[in-house]
DNA sequence: CTATCACTAGACTAAATAGTCTAATTGAGT
DNA sequence: ACTCAATTAGACTATTTAGTCTAGTGATAG
C-alpha cells in the first residue's frame, strides 16, 4: 500500500473534519493529529488554516457534490424522474441525511462574515442551480413543463429548499422522511407538468 | 433612562453576537466588552459559556421567534392567507432575511455536536412543526384543504425548507427573492385546497 | 557520489481562549 | 448608620490557538 502523499491526505481529513465540526471548531492541530502529519509539513504546503480549508473547498468539496449532481437527463427519463433519483440517492447517503449538505453547513457557518469563503461557495451554489435552471429548461423545451414554469426561481427554490430540508434532518427526521419532504417539491413542479 | 440589570444586558449581547458569528466564533471576550460588563459579573450571573448562551436562546431566541410565529388564524381569513401573511412578515424582516434564522443557524452549528444544544433547539422546531400542523388541521376540518393532506409532513415540509431558503438568502437572494421561493411553497399546499 | 531541493519534524512563540480568585462596592433591610 | 448578601471589578491562570523557525531527512538529477 503506497503512501498517501501528506497534502492529499490532509485534504481529506480537513474535509471529514470540518464537514461535521465545523470551520471555526475545527482546529489545526485536530488535523494534524488525525493526519499524523507534522505542523511543518501543514504550513509547507498551505500557508494557513484557512488556505487549507479553502483548497479542500475546491479539490474535495466541490468535486463530491460535481459526482452526485450531475445535470444530465437518461435518454428515456423524464426530468423529474431524474431528479426523483437524485433526491433518492441522497436518501440514501448515511452521511448527507446525519450531516446535512456540507456546502451548506460552510455557508452557514460562514457566509455572512468571510467574504473570500463566500465567494467561493456562492459561486458553486450558483452552478448548481444553474444546473437545475437548465434542466428544467430542457424540460419546457421537450414538452414536459408548461412555460410558465419560471426556471430561474423554481431551480433556486428546489436548491434551497432542499437543502433545508435535509439540513434539519439530523434533529427532526430520519433517512425515510428526507424522502418524504422533498416529494413536496417535486408535486409544486408537478403543478407545471403538462398532462397528455 | 433605567440602567439596564446586567444579566439582562449579557443575554441581548449574547443573542446578536451569536446570532452573527455562530456560537464558537463568539467569544466571552467579545460579549464582555460589547456590553461593558466585567468577567467576575458574567461568571457571577452564569457559571459558562455554554450556559449563557443556553440562557440566551430560551430568554431571548425562543421569545422572538414566538412573537413572530403565532399559529392564530385571523376570523376573516384563510389558513393559506396567514401563511401568506408570516411570509410576508419575514421578508420584510432585515435581520431574517440577511442572516437566515437564528434558530437554524445554531442548529446547523451546533445540533450535530452537543447534544445539549440540539436537545433544547429541536424540541422548539418540534414545537413550532406542531403548531404548523395544528394550522393545516383546522384548515382540513374547516374545508379549506383536503383530507387527502398529511398534516405532520407537510408541516415538517414548510418549516424545513421556510428556513433553507431563508438562509440561503445572503448569498443567492435579496428580500424579494425570499417572497418568491416561499410561494412555491404555497404552490405546493394550493395541491390541496378545495375548489368550491 | 554528491549537491540540491522539496519536504519533514517538532520545539517554540505570541495571542486568544474560557474560566478562577479575591477584594471592593453596592444596595436593601433593620 | 450598620450589617450582610449580592454584585462588580479586573488581575490572574492554564490551556489552546494559529502560526514560525531552524535543523534534519530523503529522493533525484548530474
Amino acid at each position: 500500500m503506497k503512501k498517501q502523499p501528506t497534502r492529499e491526505k490532509l485534504l481529506d481529513i480537513a474535509f471529514e473534519e470540518v464537514y461535521i465540526n465545523g470551520y471555526t471548531a475545527t482546529s489545526v492541530d485536530a488535523i494534524l493529529k488525525k493526519a499524523s502529519v507534522p505542523k511543518g509539513s501543514m504550513y509547507h504546503h498551505f500557508k494557513s488554516k484557512k488556505e487549507l480549508v479553502l483548497a479542500m473547498v475546491k479539490e474535495r468539496l466541490f468535486p463530491k457534490m460535481d459526482a452526485f449532481f450531475k445535470y444530465e437527463i437518461k435518454e428515456d427519463e423524464s426530468i423529474t424522474q431524474s431528479f426523483r433519483d437524485t433526491f433518492l440517492a441522497v436518501s440514501k447517503n448515511r452521511l448527507l441525511v446525519t450531516y446535512g449538505c456540507p456546502l451548506y453547513r460552510l455557508m452557514v457557518e460562514l457566509s455572512a462574515t468571510d467574504k473570500e469563503f463566500d465567494a467561493v461557495l456562492s459561486t458553486k451554489v450558483n452552478e448548481m442551480k444553474e444546473g437545475i435552471k437548465m434542466m428544467l429548461e430542457q424540460g419546457i423545451a421537450l414538452g414536459e413543463f408548461d412555460k410558465s414554469l419560471n426556471s430561474e426561481t423554481f431551480a433556486t427554490y428546489m436548491l434551497t429548499s432542499v437543502w433545508g430540508i435535509l439540513s434539519l434532518s439530523p434533529s427532526l427526521s430520519s433517512s425515510k422522511t428526507f424522502l418524504i419532504q422533498s416529494q413536496y417539491i417535486l408535486d409544486s413542479l408537478d403543478a407545471y407538468k403538462i398532462r397528455v
